[in-house]
DNA sequence: ATCCCCACCTGGCCGC
DNA sequence: TGCGGCCAGGTGGGGA
């Protein structure tokens, strides 16, 4: 489901409801998610306080007192929830329901039907986790510039599709933004990164307006409160519309949506992912 | 190293 | 209406 914008949502609509709240009680599924559950989880953070909600990559961090932080993946279907307590039916549980948190003034509800997403405690500086360590520059950050992202594709031999999908050249981005992206850029999905470089591991011109484009199309995402697909919902229950814009994305066979391309959207598979473009702009 | 492919899951949709 | 097959916004881990 989620690439950065939607995280981004989600992450905003927490906000407004958890931050000071205490845990006061914690459901975990039976089942595991990703991986099993975090050792004492449930000891572990009762009686903590949130103290702030971050993003970083795909990932949201829920830093309590005491140095603690719950780091979450939503994975392919993962959703929040947050209920008002003491309403009428405050909370009766649903389906693929896997944790539930509750606080002084609301219940934070997690469900993951497909249950690819990730749930880990740690007590150490969130950064320094063993999968957020890993993750590439954020979009719309200084570090995410062209010099630096050319640098990181020296030696590098693969397609741009996929380069851009590898969370440690660029973190965020998923099938969407990056299919999207690389059409404002027309940039050819299957182009060989190495073709966006000099030798010396310069950006070429077409890289420098990747970049550009990849920020313009996260910040346009963030701003519409990302794409709303099969069931994603951002935490009060309101859609994002950012799937209005797509040029690309789910749109095989349709008309490239450039005025004078007359290209039609092709579908293709690229490490078993789908890729669509317009063979027409992208060169 | 680097890259590719698989596995992990459920559910929705399409064609027969 | 049922059923099999295919597809889906992700990614860690293992093998080549």
């Amino acid at each position: 489901m989620p690439e950065l914008p939607e995280v981004e949502t989600v992450k905003r609509g927490l906000e407004e409801f958890i931050i000071n709240e205490t845990i006061r009680k914690v459901y975990l599924s039976e089942l595991k998610l990703r991986f099993p559950w975090p050792k004492n989880f449930i000891s572990e953070v009762v009686g903590k306080e949130i103290v702030s909600i971050k993003r970083r990559a795909k990932y949201i961090i829920i830093s309590l007192n005491q140095g603690y932080s719950i780091i979450a993946h939503l994975g392919m279907s993962g959703s929040y929830k947050v209920l008002k307590k003491n309403a009428p039916q405050d909370y009766i549980r649903l389906k693929h329901d896997h944790l539930v948190i509750e606080l002084d003034n609301f219940i934070l509800v997690y469900n993951d039907p497909r249950r690819f997403g990730y749930i880990d405690l740690t007590n150490k500086e969130p950064e320094k986790h063993k999968f957020l360590s890993l993750l590439g520059p954020e979009p719309l950050s200084n570090s995410f510039n062209e010099n630096d992202f050319a640098g990181s594709l020296l030696n590098k031999n693969k397609s741009i599709k996929n380069t851009l999908l590898d969370q440690s050249i660029v973190s965020g981005l998923g099938n969407i933004y990056v299919c999207e992206a690389l059409f404002r850029s027309k940039i050819n999905p299957k182009k060989n990164c190495s073709k966006l470089i000099t030798s010396k591991g310069k950006p070429r011109e077409k890289l420098i307006l990747l970049v550009n484009k990849i920020n313009e199309v996260i910040k346009e995402a963030i701003d519409a409160g990302g794409s709303t697909l099969r069931d994603f919902s951002s935490t009060d229950g309101k859609m994002g519309y950012f799937q209005t814009s797509f040029y690309v994305y789910d749109r095989e066979n349709e008309k490239c949506l450039l005025d004078d391309c007359g290209g039609v959207i092709k579908r293709v598979v690229q490490s078993g992912r789908s890729t669509f473009f317009c063979s027409n702009c992208q060169k």
